[in-house]
DNA sequence: CTTATTTTTATGTATTACATGTTTACTTAT
DNA sequence: ATAAGTAAACATGTAATACATAAAAATAAG
């Protein structure tokens, strides 16, 4: 019996993953080698049982996490069947910034500059005159705001139109991924300038809205990406190697 | 028929969810609200079946795509302890660029246009002797492929060749979030040239990997983000409204 | 006091049974 | 014969239960 234990102990170097981690490879290589298209059906909850020989809770353990990425989608009788999945919407359900580390959050950060920068040819790309309109409001809006009080809900108004500028830019991209990803930003960006960097949320630089949508309406990518990197100069600013 | 087919659009897009659905909601709810730190546990499942009044298994389920995204830990009789969640690590697991839609697939394209452009501050932030060693060397090497003959496999160590120069410059951004994007991006932008846009995967424009090179060592971020316009200048060219 | 063993306990896995909603097939009425 | 209504089948959703397993805690042995 001893004898039993010592083996037990010397053969098991314990690269254990759960079954149900290794249905879930099962079936995400089986959709992969099988070039499936969205609308197409996937084994059933028994045969998957049957053909990996695990039980039916493991199969609907793995098949539950290809549900919350909307790769599939079961419904009764008819099984389950492919979908296109949405990459990041999932993410943003589990997102939540204070479990983040501070290396992530300062990652999101920079991902937020990147992006803004660099979204400028696809601005020019698709820009659609009602897009300058809301814009225009937009600018308006601050306008009124600046010639107020800074009392604490007038910072917070202005705040949110900071929010609604620089989402305007995610949305007239005409990018879903762009858009999704400033989902996940937003609240990342608020925390870290809450918490992480104790700076003005609203401490821009020489560049105004007001100046980066005259660029938007009259001027070219270039300009606007330069503009863009100015505007957001005290941002760069917090960055470290 | 043509009645029948309106209706369906106008009416149920099926807003149901099962229980697992609703446990996964609560729970994450609960961790939002909680104000946890990675490395607190949460409660046991018979302790969240009983108060949620479902059975286990459903409790597993739902824990089960926490865990996919990295979000739990659970280890025997600790009890599941709270991770930091790595939001892109899950995400590259299920990406499948052919069950993707042409849609998605340009999203992802663009984005990685967006990046390569935006990104050029945090490589003048974060630039090491080696790395731009380490680039010299896929130049270098580019340099001699380029004086062979275009045989397949000289072209195909070309494309290697080419994804080693931009996926370093990822790299020399230090972020890993920006890294993470890449390899998701990757496989998508082989599938779009080969399948979607039928271009040539090294028709870049008048500026080359080896110039680029001598901005990073030399130049600074705004002209290097011009020269990376212009060196993408083809792939901005496939892009539609 | 250290080490070995047993016990406890929470998760992992499996079996079984039943509920629920869809599809398919069948029946019935006009 | 076509249309509507009904019943049967079937796959997923939910639940209860039992046992296996591994890790921590408690206990016993040296």
């Amino acid at each position: 019996m001893e004898d039993h234990t010592e083996h037990k102990k010397l053969l098991k170097p314990i690269p254990v993953s759960t079954k149900a981690d290794q249905v879930e490879e099962q079936v995400l290589q089986y959709l992969r080698l099988g070039n499936f298209k969205p609308g197409d059906t996937i084994p059933k909850e028994e045969e998957l049982s049957k053909a990996l020989h695990v039980s039916r809770p493991v199969i609907r353990e793995a098949l539950s996490r290809l549900r919350m990425f909307g790769m599939i989608d079961s419904r009764k009788r008819r099984g389950a069947i492919l979908r296109q999945p949405d990459l990041f919407s999932a993410m943003e359900r589990v997102l939540m910034p204070n479990m983040l580390s501070n290396a992530t959050r300062r990652d999101i950060f920079e991902l937020r500059l990147v992006l803004e920068i660099g979204i400028a040819d696809l601005l020019f790309l698709r820009k659609k005159p009602e897009d300058l309109l809301a814009l225009e409001k937009i600018v308006a809006d601050e306008q009124i705001l600046l010639e107020k009080d800074r009392t604490p809900e007038n910072i917070l108004l202005l705040i949110e139109n900071d929010l609604a500028f620089h989402g305007k830019i995610y949305q007239i991209s005409g990018n879903k991924m762009l858009q999704s990803l400033q989902r996940i930003i937003i609240p990342t960006i608020k925390h870290v300038i809450d918490h992480q960097f104790k700076m003005d949320p609203l401490s821009y630089g020489k560049i105004t809205h007001f100046q980066l949508l005259e660029l938007l309406k009259q001027g070219n990518p270039e300009k606007f990406r330069e503009a863009m990197r100015e505007h957001l100069t005290y941002h760069f600013e917090q960055l470290s190697v």
